[in-house]
DNA sequence: TATTTTATTGTAATCGTTTACTTTTTCATT
DNA sequence: AATGAAAAAGTAAACGATTACAATAAAATA
């Protein structure tokens, strides 16, 4: 049965006060008595309630960090590392999986916030999400990962240029002579989903896209959205030469939908995907995609939020970064076939 | 600034023993309190403080879960489903992720003990693991999924049958032709890659393997350690005609290596992995594996887990669930090369 | 040695709930 | 109207830590 303060302080015969010292490292104790208290807590292994020292002290060492898919190596891997550094400075990670449901996120964020998490690291948001804003406006020292709010007014945010991105992307397809590029595009409830589109709209103008030639298709997360979207690209009279995916996600339920087609990949089509998943660069997948900096990302955000739990800030200039992505041109991505 | 139910109490000129009832949804409560109560906390949105609840019922309502490796599909897969599950009952669920170093995960069930989690699942036990002994010895509710410790007395365990796999995976390669077969085991810190190696030595006796033209290799979770077990069976005098990797993870980087080298799978040589994460069904990967039942086995896991934490288990038997494994054939094994 | 000063320790309230126990209210019964 | 039982509400003590403040012990100074 677990030993408490109290009996750590009347096993040693001191008050809990000086057990209380001792634990937290406090100046004012003597040595000997110290000694003392040391030793009885490594010998019956005493450890704190951490439920008990929060209420008092009204910090959990707690990170809520909720994701979309946490089987989507994006997030996985995002987890992995803000969990290691938060770690590192003595604060547990709770991971909260929203399976792009708003219903379970919100479940999930007020579940976080019942049990006093120090701060949100929110990569699921869709652009008009009641419940982040509600939490932002209330005060919680938060930061959005990867996707943002609409309007983000005092709202820190890290992720990637999303422009940028597809810039990068359009021109590597453009510059290896595609002019029918297929766009696979996200959900349009987030951000990435609408900015990777209206760029690719933009900037497709500016690389020439021929018009009407490329079919921009909503996939979801889930294959069958994918897969009707890859067909209707493929019915197109004139079908596209490079199917261009909004994530990588994505990108390789496509490839896996024109292989089984029987397509060969780059050779009769080019397919390019946007995050650079670590699988991306595995040899037989081997995916053309845009570097989000993920890594990066992921550890400024959570260096950041714990700046802003640590530290109450006296700017309140919200964070807005983003980080600048790169081309990784792989084999899934060639010339197109002349015909 | 939050309320709490004092506040509640106050606002609404009743007791905090009541309102705790209403909280509670005990009974003896008149229906007009009840209803007042109920309308303000809605109106100013409170919510009750997880800790301070925990601290005086004990319960946290908290499921601590530690994996190997949060990355590696088939820990994400489960650490999904069991989150998944446990909320439905209303569980929160702690991942933590120890990366297989024993230090990273000491670290990690303390923070867990200190949060006083109501249960552990544990998933990156090594055989002789003191901690997780300890932890188990403690009694807290525990069980050990797909991992064991090396000796099982009174341990809740569930995972698959290991050497049921080995056999099915075997009967496929030798049905198919192969006498030489190399195998990359997993570390032997981990009762599945003993059981593995140890079910992977037994039955190749049986099955014919030619002795001594198979190699056995231990490989790690960085690819450098599977990349030198691969180099040393393609260096072989007899070359062996398939691999057979201890899990998906490492055949996957085996299948990397074999293709970076120029060898085509399965016509040069077959691969075959264990687990069956769900990237080993992609079109482009396609590889021949052993399904572990993740998917049950993580339904079952948290299931009798609850079960432990909230029926006080009359019956102390240990649970011990052996799943059956399932041959899944793919494009990644095919008769040998004739010569 | 008496008196300050400083270092060490102790006391007790508090964090926000739950709950055993007590008290008050309501209402049926006589 | 008096009584008693049942229903509703309240009181106050926990849970296990932290901490402001008070008290004591030790050391320094006069």
């Amino acid at each position: 049965m677990a030993f408490t303060l109290k009996d750590i302080a009347s096993l040693t015969g001191v008050s809990t006060a000086t057990v209380s010292r001792v634990l937290n490292g406090k100046s004012g104790v003597k040595e000997e008595t110290r000694d003392k208290i040391m030793q009885l807590i490594k010998e019956v292994d005493y450890m704190p309630d951490a439920t008990a020292r929060s209420m008092k002290t009204g910090k959990t060492y707690t990170i809520g960090m909720v994701v979309a898919d946490i089987t989507n190596p994006f997030y996985s891997e995002a987890a992995k590392i803000i969990e290691f550094q938060a770690r590192k400075q003595n604060y547990t990670l709770i991971v909260g999986n929203t399976g792009n449901s708003s219903q379970e996120e919100e479940t999930i964020l007020s579940a976080f916030q019942e049990r006093n998490v120090d701060g949100f690291i929110i990569a699921s948001t869709h652009l008009r999400d009641k419940k982040v804003q509600n939490i932002i406006r209330s005060g919680y020292p938060t930061i959005l990962y990867h996707r943002r709010l609409e309007k983000n007014g005092n709202i820190h945010f890290i992720g990637c240029n999303e422009e940028q991105g597809v810039t990068l992307a359009l021109e590597h397809l453009t510059g290896l002579g595609h002019r029918r590029i297929g766009f696979v595009s996200g959900p349009r409830r987030f951000s990435t989903g609408v900015e990777r589109l209206k760029a690719f709209i933009e900037q497709g103008e500016r690389f020439r896209i021929e018009k009407g030639s490329y079919l921009i298709k909503e996939g979801g997360y889930d294959k069958k959205k994918t897969l009707e979207a890859v067909e209707e690209l493929l019915r197109l009279p004139e079908r596209p030469t490079a199917i261009f995916a909004a994530n990588d996600f994505m990108a390789l339920q496509v490839l896996d939908l024109v292989l089984e087609k029987g397509l060969r990949v780059p050779e009769d089509i080019s397919i390019m995907g946007f995050d650079d998943i670590p699988l991306a660069a595995h040899h037989s997948i081997n995916l053309s995609t845009i570097d989000v900096q993920l890594h990066k990302g992921a550890i400024v955000a959570i260096e950041k939020l714990i700046n802003l739990i640590e530290h109450v800030q006296p700017n309140n200039h919200p964070i807005q970064i983003l980080l600048e992505p790169q081309l990784k041109a792989r084999g899934s991505t060639g010339p197109p076939a002349s015909r």
